[in-house]
DNA sequence: GTAGGGTTAG
């Protein structure tokens, strides 16, 4: 056998799988043992003539039922018809992408003694790689070659696609084309498409894009389907410019695009960005004859939605409706995404209503931005309603929708509710992400109710999802705000002996609850090994906080040399600095002092914020102030800092 | 009768 690369996994025996589950292939089959022999020449007749001519037909157009149907009535006719009539059939299936129900219909052939050949073999191992599952089309391979089949470019490039898609067998993928070569046969244009797209599978971008110059400088020339994994994998990855290159090289090859191509560039310039170089190619490709479609318009009106270029968007949705480019369900969930995203939930609505006008339906998707839209107005009882209403429409929710409720109850401070869908959620099997997970933690933290808090993070962590930086700061304040300083200490030497990359965020986090513990000396221990590390850098949020600290003890002296401090060379003070310091100056009643901040805050283009004006109104009414503490503070007699500029 | 690919929305 001049196969030296038949596999050690060749030996294990291909494995009957019965991928799909009862009720569905297997009643569709006839059951034999039923049938007495007697009964058989009734019970088995040829095929109707329905199903000659469609087989005749190459089976062309057929639905997945029909086709399933068929075959229950080739393998209930005797004789069986011959092995190309299955194999026209199981091609068919492929086709549609069935990959699983051709495995199930291969196997059922096996059992019923219908014999594969070369065909029938080298379609299973193409369903096979496509499923990613490299090792059992390996073992048809080795059954075939025992029977004597020889595999020919075709399976080979099956096979070689099952290298590339397995996770960690790319290297054997580049080099089971040289053995091809050295094997005698001879890599066609689908040999190196396949490996192009499988180097860009595992992102090795430039190995794909200089494999095109190897395979002609070999003799073969890339074709559309080669042009099509090269223009889609380098615009994934933001390199656009290549993509338009790639175009004029198509054209100078006299290679015909196609409106497939030219939407995969219109949108990966939509999505990098360069959204005018965008709506250039789209006037280009009408030039030269490509009539775009709905989702070339899809591109482009959420690439337009997302600038909030809305009068464009509308435009390009009118112009498509002009132009009996029907609009979809995509089309209408990009602008209603947009609008909610906007704060014109009235729009969106509007919108909706225009999709069921049009007999569109709005799918979990649609749904899912309008269920964000209530919540981000804190209208949590429509928005609940909104998810009864697509339940009720037969809409599956998924973890999205979820995730987006239960954001939207946290915020409400409905923790509770937020939890009990999240109990919901899970009971139908959908998993909770680190996002939801967190959202949940800190709505029970922000409730005061730190032992579901850590409950919640604890069945977190047993669930497998794993806690990022932003569930740990988020415990560590929650902890903090709940006079649980001790419990956030010993999280937070946890996460310094972690693997996880700390921000100067959980410093300052720890920093402020120190010093509301009353605990200064120590937040400033630990705002000063920041700057003996070196490595992270208290940002303006940590000067601020020590700062305020320093103030809620009376420290008065530590706090104006921080201040200094970092006027010198720290971050710059911002308004949160100023007023910061601006409340301890008045709370002191250091009337002159707190004047003369508040004249540089303004020099520096500050004003006061909310709890200073707060503070000052207070302070007016008890006498302790007069009005004109209010006016330097509102009134604004400098220019601001934004007219400067 | 068998092989490769690409576009849109949360």
């Amino acid at each position: 056998m001049r196969f030296a690369f038949a596999f050690a996994s060749t030996r294990r025996r291909f494995v009957h799988r019965n991928v799909l589950g009862k009720g569905d292939l297997r009643t569709a089959l006839p059951s034999i043992s039923i049938c007495g022999f007697r009964g058989w020449r009734r019970a088995f007749s040829g095929l109707s003539e329905d199903s000659r001519e469609r087989l005749r037909n190459g089976l062309r157009d057929i639905k997945l039922d029909d086709a399933v149907d068929l075959f229950g009535e080739m393998v209930k006719s005797r004789p069986f018809p011959s092995i190309i009539e299955f194999n026209k059939l199981l091609s068919a299936v492929a086709k549609m992408k069935e990959f699983d129900v051709v495995v199930s219909l291969g196997e059922q052939m096996q059992m019923l003694g219908i014999a594969h050949n070369l065909y029938t073999y080298s379609i299973l191992i193409n369903c096979f790689c496509r499923r990613s599952e490299l090792s059992f089309a390996l073992a048809i391979l080795g059954k075939m070659m025992k029977l004597g089949y020889e595999p020919d470019i075709v399976t080979l490039n099956s096979l070689l696609n099952g290298f590339c898609r397995h996770g960690k067998r790319i290297s054997d993928a580049v080099a089971l084309v040289d053995q091809m070569v050295e094997m005698g046969y001879q890599p066609n244009s689908v040999t190196f498409t396949t490996l192009i797209h499988g180097l860009f599978l595992h992102n090795r971008v430039s190995e794909a894009v200089a494999l095109v110059d190897r395979m002609v400088l070999k003799g073969c020339q890339p074709d559309l389907v080669t042009y099509g994994v090269l223009v889609n994998g380098v615009c994934k990855r933001g390199h656009t410019d290549l993509a338009l290159n790639l175009l004029k090289k198509m054209e100078s090859e006299k290679i015909e695009a196609d409106v497939v191509i030219y939407s995969t560039v219109i949108d990966g310039l939509c999505k990098y960005k360069h959204v005018d170089d965008a709506l250039d190619l789209f006037s280009e490709m009408e030039k030269k004859g490509f009539r775009p479609n709905v989702v070339t318009y899809n591109s482009l009106i959420s690439c337009l939605c997302n600038y909030g270029r809305w009068s464009d968007a509308s435009g390009l949705l009118s112009d498509m409706i002009e132009r009996n480019i029907n609009p979809d369900v995509v089309t209408f969930s990009a602008l209603i995404d947009a609008f909610v995203k906007e704060g014109k939930l009235l729009e969106a609505e509007r919108l909706y209503e225009e999709m069921i006008r049009r007999s569109i339906n709005p799918n979990t998707v649609t749904y899912n931005s309008l269920i964000n839209g209530f919540c981000m107005q804190s209208r949590l009882d429509e928005a609940k309603q909104m998810f009864d209403l697509m339940v009720s429409k037969g809409c599956l929710p998924n973890s999205v929708t979820y995730g987006t409720l239960i954001n939207g109850f946290c915020k409400a401070k409905r923790v509770e509710d937020g939890m009990k869908l999240f109990r919901e959620m899970s009971q139908i099997g959908l998993v909770g992400n680190t996002v939801t997970y967190t959202t949940l933690i800190q709505g029970f933290y922000e409730a005061g109710d730190c032992e579901n808090a850590q409950q919640v993070f604890k069945e977190m962590v047993s669930a497998g999802v794993p806690p990022n930086i932003v569930t740990y700061n988020i415990s560590l304040d929650g902890l903090c705000n709940n006079g649980k300083l001790e419990k956030a200490l010993a999280v937070f030497q946890d996460m310094q002996k972690s693997v996880m990359e700390l921000s100067i965020f959980t410093y300052t986090i720890m920093i402020e609850g120190m010093c509301k513990a009353g605990k200064v000396e120590d937040a400033w221990d630990l705002f000063n090994s920041l700057s003996l590390k070196g490595v992270m850098k208290p940002d303006v949020v940590t000067y601020t906080t020590m700062i305020s600290g320093f103030c809620g003890k009376g420290l008065k002296q530590e706090a104006d040399a921080l201040f200094r401090e970092m006027k010198e060379d720290g971050p710059l003070p911002d308004s949160g600095t100023y007023n910061t310091l601006i409340r301890a100056r008045l709370r002191d009643g250091d009337r002159a002092e707190s004047a003369e901040l508040i004249k540089e805050m303004r020099s520096c283009g500050f004003s006061g914020d909310a709890s200073t004006i707060s503070l000052v109104g207070n302070m007016m009414c008890d006498g302790r102030l007069d009005k004109s503490f209010l006016d330097m503070l509102s009134w604004n007699p400098l220019p601001s800092k934004a007219s400067v500029r």
